[in-house]
DNA sequence: GGCCGAATGAACCAGCCGGTACATCCTGTC
DNA sequence: GACAGGATGTACCGGCTGGTTCATTCGGCC
């Protein structure tokens, strides 16, 4: 079953909800497309149950980052840093996420183990921009949301929109010395924004 | 035939390549199934004409820019704030593109029209640095288009990953409010970066 | 009017695909 | 070994969907 698990996911990341076929995942797996229905219930149910798991996998790898013994500048480039290259590893839950959105997030939203989890890289930001704020390196009046948003952003879309970029500006953005280039330009952004 | 193309841009937008149902457009048109066929051959052929429409509307409005007559951090703001309030407006270019990086850029990668056309926000970009560059404001060594590719993702992710980041946070990203704090957030980290 | 090519309408099709019916088979329990 | 309930394999279905066939009409031109 995890295995369906993980299948279902590579296929849902490939093709988005519409393009994936269930006979292609029961295929690739040892089960059969009678098993994904008998766990499963339906295509969307075993879309939600990918989604679910994404997530989940997700906070699991965010909660390991212990910041807080770093001082507040390094906290936070190591957490931008992290993030950049978590994404960049993971292109599979990029797509999924980017896929969800394309579905207005309507599967997410009937989730009921996703919501009201909190998100530790929240808590990771606000502690750490509060003890910057506290020890003057940081101005004041930031939202740690806001922070997460921006680190976001600009991570997420370098890989979530890696091809249609590529194609117009002709770069390989993968490209090794790119993505190194990118990384610190990413970092040294985000640190300029909170810096007092 | 424009009719056409504007219904499939929505139906596109709406649920992607392989979401979209020929019969939904051509329902929606003044014409037939069979003339979407006779004019376009296919649908991929259809989706890639709505693609290239789409580009071709977003450098066009690109272009009605003329930043060259602000001091180079007010340009760089309004260039920001521009895009923003663009990429707000026309969520259905950013589903369009959002949706063709799931195609891993397939389809855009065979055009022909739109290869080799230069953006004109690079050159606006590349023009308000130098010019920031020359009188102190901004600091050297760096490069346009990652500039681009900074007020790119803060903008787009924005509106392309609303849902999902909405869900989590519970937060609604289109309130105007949230949307006014964010925008001015945005454009004050892209100015941060470039300031000396 | 007669010709030609572009434009169009209506019905149709073949294959794909999510989902199911039904019968069977394990595994544990008493 | 009888029973119960979960797990599985096979074969099938119905409708959707991209695409087509074929015949017809329209509009300009001589």
């Amino acid at each position: 079953m995890a295995g369906i698990l993980a299948v279902a996911r590579d296929e849902f990341a490939e093709k988005g909800l519409a393009g994936a076929r269930i006979d292609e995942i029961a295929a690739a797996t040892q089960t059969s497309k009678r098993m994904i229905y008998y766990y499963f219930g339906s295509k969307e149910g075993l879309y939600l149950a990918v989604l679910e798991d994404a997530y989940r996998r997700m906070r699991g790898t965010e909660a390991k980052l212990h910041l807080d013994d770093l001082p507040p500048v390094e906290a936070l480039r190591t957490l931008v840093g992290f993030t950049f290259d978590h994404h960049h590893g993971n292109p599979a839950y990029i797509r999924l996420v980017a896929g969800e959105n394309m579905n207005r997030g309507q599967y997410l939203a009937q989730s009921t183990s996703i919501q009201g989890l909190n998100v530790p890289a929240i808590d990771s930001i606000r502690r750490l921009y509060e003890r910057g704020v506290a020890s003057g390196v940081f101005r004041p009046g930031l939202d740690a949301i806001d922070i997460h948003a921006s680190i976001s952003a600009l991570t997420f879309f370098n890989v979530s929109n890696q091809h249609t970029f590529g194609l117009i500006f002709k770069r390989d953005v993968q490209a090794p010395e790119a993505l190194a280039r990118r990384r610190v330009n990413i970092i040294e952004m985000v640190e300029r924004f909170l810096r007092a």
